[in-house]
DNA sequence: TTGAAAGCGCTAACAC
DNA sequence: GTGTTAGCGCTTTCAA
């Protein structure tokens, strides 16, 4: 079987020194027409190409970005960090550049968790997607590898950050609700803690505000442990152990509690959405086959995958330090859970 | 900022030669006790790995495998592909390799749908999925390149191929049916050239005639252009034009013409399950949420990727050209769209 | 058992 | 404008 053509077989070929064939190749410095032109054809004629380990060997470049994410996040059913990786795969290739994929375990261990991509200096830049250990990231900085985060923001440090914008879509679910008459409408959150639901209750708060509405302290969840379905169950169920005010929608931090509040009505006879209307939050898949329908703000994973590598690949090509904060487009989607017979 | 150590670090620090360093990373050939353990703590103490791209230099190696896929198969919405990506992406890094991925066009176009990976010699073996010009698979070849096909069978050509098991998943369609009494069976199917297809319709064949089952010629519809919904509307159409002796129950090739089937009952009042059972095949993600949700065959599409990475490493270790074709599992996915009751 | 040296294929000073 | 040369960091004969 034939070895592969190589610079020197070209350079030979073509009459010319390796540096004139590198220089043609790399459209470097000044080649006289005659000489690129007969050096070009012989890289035609011979079909060749550089080889990717001598020159990123050369280079101290691989060419390559590594995408990090944990080991739950990448196998957890719901595609949401998949997507965001695929996002990442889609737009990668355009810039001639290859994503090496590293899962991690949630807990950080030196000794086997850091991917080997960082280890053996192949990659010139990493994504890391959703919350990893803070030694995972302390790690990286400390190599000096250009670093963007997606979907997990650390609070005083300066990292560049690509979230969603949850404020916003807590705004639109909000005027939605109010644009449907409604006056009274609860919050149903989970860990205050965690940045996109602090900013979704933001968005919730600053929409009502603007509307001149001042929520009652009773139509509101926010003490719940963490996000999970059951958590939104027990919310609906402090909201409604109350009998008096109660609010005619609720606004959920997100789509799998609010398939706990939808749970918790069923069982308690309050019709959505005629008694009560419900909008989330991510558009789960769930979302769309539940019954009702759950109205919900979608969020853009793809996107946040695409903006991730344009923007890890604008800091390898800068060697400044510039930090971006970038806030994807969320939408929203309106399906059943929250219409207009309930005003 | 301080560079990381290189093999020579290491070589000076433990007052040794560059070869024995290597030795002893790779486990190669003896080495003394002494020296070895002197070698490994300062490896330790530095932080030393080994460079991959210059490591793939030296052996001509690149430690990933390319994994490629047509634009459309990775963009479409049904995950089906990307999810086999997915699950060799999962197996991968048990493995040490990395993935590339690269999606092509459809039609081969020799100057812009060719890989960078193989020019570049950036992989050490290819996974294909899906169909893709044949152009491309014979390009692979003559590179020597190890390949692997997934979902996507050459007829008459000896390449490792990963497969569902369309004749056992079909058979157990069947099987199905007739467990719940029917023996009057029908078959939708798109294109028999499609080898899926082919296979399915097979397993139709066997299990009917293994229950001792003539199947008529009206029951069957397999003249159809491919094997998109509106084909199985269409074949739906074609089956119930005929007024004597209509099957009970069908067996549609696959769920997108399974969708078509439900579509034209659901127009002309014909009841799924109760006058006519349904059960399609594939498992995809609309099956779940159609009314009534359908009765059909899964695919583990994961897996198909795991096994295609497991089958491609085998053929990259040895250096003999092995063939494997292999099936993966299929599962009967039961719901609603086929009851006892309509028996 | 270990070391010296050549080579993997490419780039980048620097010289001419 | 183009060639010479010295690396990039590692592996692998071949000697000793």
């Amino acid at each position: 079987m034939s070895q592969r053509p190589t610079i020197k077989d070209v350079a030979k070929r073509a009459n010319v020194s390796l540096s004139t064939v590198s220089l043609v190749v790399n459209n470097k410095s000044y080649v006289s027409p005659k000489t690129r032109e007969r050096v070009e054809r012989v890289i035609n004629e011979l079909g060749y190409h550089p080889t990717s380990s001598a020159r990123g060997l050369a280079l101290r470049k691989s060419g390559n970005i590594g995408f990090i994410l944990t080991n739950d996040h990448f196998t957890q059913s719901e595609p949401f960090y998949t997507k965001i990786f695929l996002g990442a795969e889609f737009e990668i290739q355009k810039h001639n550049y290859y994503i090496l994929l590293a899962t991690i375990p949630k807990q950080f261990n030196a000794s086997n968790s850091i991917p080997r991509f960082l280890l053996e200096k192949n990659v010139d830049g990493v994504i890391v997607a959703g919350r990893v250990d803070y030694k995972m990231i302390e790690f990286i900085e400390t190599m000096g590898i250009p670093l963007v985060l997606i979907d997990y923001k650390i609070s005083n440090r300066q990292y560049s950050t690509i979230v969603m914008n949850n404020y916003k879509g807590a705004e639109q679910a909000v005027k939605h609700l109010i644009s449907h008459g409604h006056k009274k409408i609860g919050f149903i959150g989970g860990e205050l803690q965690h940045p996109s639901i602090k900013q979704r209750y933001i968005g919730y708060s600053e929409a009502l505000a603007g509307a001149g509405i001042q929520p009652e302290n009773n139509w509101i969840v926010k003490d719940l442990p963490d996000t999970r379905q059951m958590n939104g169950y027990d919310g609906a169920r402090k909201l409604f152990s109350k009998k008096e005010c109660r609010p005619t929608a609720i606004f959920v931090a997100n789509d799998a509690m609010a398939l706990g509040v939808m749970k918790y009505c069923k069982e308690n006879n309050i019709k959505i959405p005629d008694d009560l209307a419900v909008i989330g939050f991510d558009n789960i898949e769930a979302s769309y086959y539940v019954e009702p329908k759950l109205t919900t703000i979608d969020v853009n994973k793809e996107e946040m995958g695409i903006i991730g590598v344009q923007t890890l690949l604008n800091s390898i090509k800068e060697k400044t330090d510039i930090v971006r904060n970038i806030h994807t487009s969320v939408e929203l989607v309106i399906r059943e859970s929250c219409n207009s017979k309930g005003c």
